[in-house]
DNA sequence: ACCGGGGGTTGTCCATGTCAACAATGATGG
DNA sequence: CCATCATTGTTGACATGGACAACCCCCGGT
């Protein structure tokens, strides 16, 4: 509208940058189009150009998401230990990504869920499930974990972990690490006595 | 429009039933109070009369879902068996009502983490999570759960529940109420060896 | 008979998503 | 250099939807 040139630059990664801070600081329910072109210092359709209509939009946001939260992932992965201090590293890491990118969790995990979705979402999701389950299988194979059914052991920490953050992404940082230790120590020891 | 008498005789149940149902059926953003109006076979502004805006209809719904599921938990509850039989038979009755009612669950989590929630909602939720409570605690006093924090167990127990409910919602019952059973078994022997 | 208020109606305003037609830009090849 | 053309933005328009205001209908109590 004033000095701006005709063209933006990139305002494909600014209309995410934008959609994302919107979508943290008031809801998915508040994001528009208009709004993020307004934001953008652009016209109400340019954001047409990039995004063939607003669920394309958050889909480029959920991928996104989900690759920032694999790379994490791998990271923890990398530094090693024994099988339980793993768990607890990738744990930490998929805590701390919720509690910091709560609502866009949420829409990773909406999006996840609809039937038709794109092939690069669906691969994303794969690589991501890949490092959580990578450790649970090694500890099987060294004895560290029981040899119970792989795929339910998978399965139980998936779910707890993915719960326990829906569950407590509104909580305090330091209230999550405590209980998310309780959780692990739990998963581990089983809920009947020793 | 019709041969419809004035007054509609229960709009708001109407409104709220076929609210579910378009929400089963095609999601929560097809969710339009004008369209609820129609199919009521009402002018587009009745709906107002019984639902300050839109937030106020869903949350109704929010509501009767809690309601519906707590009383279903409490009669599993009225079951017994050992705890382990009654956490399972909790579980299961929790996987099927996310499993017939996916959209409807996935809202009332969206409300219970609204920060400006109601009143009425706030407390339907503490109700349903005592029924899910009582039985670990219970087990806890009779020896048969660890006696790790009471607490830790519980939001493992709840936490596993949730996160299984989430990522498995969309398969089909047998799949799901037998990976269910693996879950409970794993969560209560641990994954370290016994 | 009257009226009061809950429940419905119409009309309107405004924001949004989406589309079509058009315009500025700058990269490319001649 | 310049003609050209795909890319990226712009304008304008349309339909849908939420919210409100002002008005109307009808039953229940007096």
């Amino acid at each position: 509208m004033a000095d701006r040139p005709y063209h933006h630059g990139d305002l494909r990664a600014a209309l995410l940058a934008s959609a994302e801070r919107a979508l943290a600081e008031r809801g998915p329910a508040a994001l528009s189009l208009r709004e993020l072109a307004r934001e953008a210092g652009v016209s109400h359709a340019a954001p047409g150009r990039h995004f063939r209509d607003k669920q394309a939009l958050l889909d480029a946001l959920a991928l996104s998401g989900f690759e920032r939260l694999t790379e994490r992932l791998e990271e923890a992965s990398a530094a090693g230990g024994d099988v339980r201090a793993q768990v607890l590293a990738l744990a930490r890491v998929y805590v701390r990504f919720a509690v910091e990118h709560a609502a866009l969790l949420d829409l990773m995990h909406t999006r996840k869920h609809d039937p038709e979705i794109s092939e690069q979402l669906s691969a994303a999701v794969e690589r991501m499930v890949g490092w959580v389950e990578r450790p649970i299988l090694q500890g099987q194979a060294s004895g560290e974990i029981t040899e119970d059914d792989p795929n339910a052991v998978a399965v139980t920490v998936s779910s707890t972990l993915h719960g326990f953050v829906a569950l407590n992404a509104s909580h305090s940082p330091e209230e999550i690490d405590a209980k998310l230790a309780g959780v692990v120590r739990v998963l581990f020891d089983g809920l009947s006595p020793r």
